[in-house]
DNA sequence: CTGAAAGCGCTAACAC
DNA sequence: GTGTTAGCGCTTTCAG
């Protein structure tokens, strides 16, 4: 930069303000210095203007996600692009952190609290998850994406996250395939830590108070839990007649036990799934009927919650119209298993 | 850090050298600055560090994939896990940038010049791509993912970069499919501006060198391309009884192809794909044979030869045993559908 | 509207 | 061994 304002003819002050917008330099200065700036390929130091502003342009997206469902679920990476467009949008850079260990939620608290992040994006958290407290503790702000909040869970209460209406969700698939005649309705739910299980199984009851326990199964979002809860189903329930799967990952697996059954799908039984992913949903023999959630569009919502509240740094104190959590809504995806 | 220093009694570059190891002190100061650290629960500024000392420990993983398979091919995902794996287990960051159109290729740019990374890992190169060059000109060292030489590709001559035997894959694909007794073998392939695309074509054929070339097709390697060209072949060639696809995700999507045209699998026509995507090859109907390539281990060979790039600065000059390209094995997993 | 000067928080020579 | 000193490259009051 030095060599700019010399190239240019001004002071290092003057460089500054044009290559930060140019605001209060005038019109024939500011040309020269672009100019400087483009004949030098001058390029700033990030590290140096963090340094003095305190600003790094750049958030940080947290995946606590131990299990292997992030590696065959492509909710995840929709999810990420969504986050990323709006980002970027913005002129803010994308840093990913996996956690898959414990270790690793030291290695990523240091980091955080290292101050090379604005604000952090939070996901997946399970149970009594340390993030979010980890994250008020070093001051940054963030946003969640999944409601975080446990019976009990006091300290979560006023925290800001994106969710779909996974209950109302699960009431459509239930309500869906009660239309078609189904009264045995089974369900396939998720890891029940993790309140976007819960807040499905809940849909599903909503529809069915009295239903039969045996009809409910716990699966990991993967197709292999699916398949495995699909199986335990069958060996309860043999008169079953359709499964709610909380998610297509899941409901996969079950079409592959429930074939191998020699149940026929939908005849014999109707399945629906959760998420409509469209490289499973679609693909699926035959295929899925779903709920579907807009993924990328809950991390765009993500982002730009998150964004607001860099750009308007209200304090607990004066906040007036603080960002708020968002319910996205889902709908109904009709194919052929159900 | 003026703190720690005062509350251990020592001066700030005793402090410092703590806080960076701590070699070359006595044991009783470090004691009592460790000590100091804890109780005013001090982290070091990441930005003052690296205006120092020109280094981030953070690598950029650049993915140049403006298709939608990044997001239905979780062929990506294995990929940054290894690399996230490798990155953190030596304390370096991954930033994750993502390029979905031209814009973002001076986005990225300015942001690899901004000297926020030490390194850079380039994903997914089609014909002729800029970031070789964008990452030679900033200086950074990098590492390529996919063998990325077009012929006359002068200039990417001598770079590094970790790719899986793709020829040899293909070739063990077609082998099994002749050892089947199949005749009419045809191949669906990636998009050609690949060369992980070409090398397989090439693959085929070396075994089929006076192949009808009405047997292949092009596809993009989602499930819809693989469809697609699946039924351009079986309306070329009625009489093909084998598929090579080249990539599971596409070999879904012929199944599906091949299924609606009342083709049974693997009785009139045995598929063989690529990959060994457990989520989709270990679930489709029936279960994918498919030629397996360890995704996550070729993520971590990509950070492993960048980490030692950065660690030893080896210029140009004094280059004894510079870090060069690895080719991974692949070979044949064998499940249904030939 | 522009320039001079004072740091941001840390590390690395260099003396002691 | 340890402290002193000089910056790293940039932004930003504060005068002019």
């Amino acid at each position: 930069m030095e060599s700019v304002a010399e190239r240019a003819g001004v002071s290092r002050a003057t460089a500054s303000r044009v290559v930060n917008g140019g605001a209060g330099v005038r019109a024939e200065l500011r040309e020269k210095v672009r100019l400087a700036v483009d004949e030098l390929g001058y390029v700033p130091n990030l590290a140096a203007r963090t340094l003095v502003t305190r600003r790094n342009g750049a958030v940080a997206v947290v995946v606590a996600e131990p299990e292997s469902r992030l590696f065959s679920d492509p909710f995840f990476a929709q999810h990420l692009r969504g986050i990323s467009r709006e980002l970027s949008a913005a002129d803010n850079q994308m840093l990913l952190l996996l956690i898959e260990d414990q270790r690793d939620y030291d290695r990523v608290g240091r980091y955080l609290a290292g101050g090379h992040v604005d604000g952090v994006l939070l996901f997946s958290l399970h149970h009594a998850d340390p993030m979010p407290e980890t994250a008020r503790r070093v001051g940054l702000p963030f946003v969640v994406g999944g409601r975080p909040g446990w019976p009990g869970a006091e300290s979560e209460r006023d925290l800001v996250y994106v969710d779909s209406d996974n209950r109302g969700g699960a009431r459509l698939a239930v309500q869906h395939l009660r239309s078609l005649g189904r009264r045995r309705i089974a369900t396939i739910t998720g890891p029940l830590d993790q309140t976007s299980s819960l807040d499905r199984l809940d849909g599903y009851r909503d529809l069915l108070p009295d239903g039969d326990p045996d009809l409910i199964a716990e699966g990991d979002f993967t197709p292999d839990g699916g398949g495995r809860a699909m199986a335990e189903l069958l060996a309860r329930c043999p008169d079953l007649d359709a499964v709610f799967a909380g998610s297509d990952a899941m409901a996969s697996g079950a079409l592959k036990v429930l074939r191998e059954a020699g149940r026929r799908v939908p005849e014999d039984v109707a399945v629906v799934g959760f998420d409509d992913v469209e490289s499973i949903a679609a693909w699926t023999d035959p295929p899925l009927t779903t709920v579907r959630q807009d993924i990328e569009e809950m991390g765009r919502l993500m982002a730009r919650l998150l964004l607001r509240r860099l750009a308007d740094p209200t304090t607990s104190a004066t906040r007036v119209a603080a960002p708020t959590s968002v319910i996205t809504p889902t709908h109904l995806v009709i194919r052929a298993s159900a």
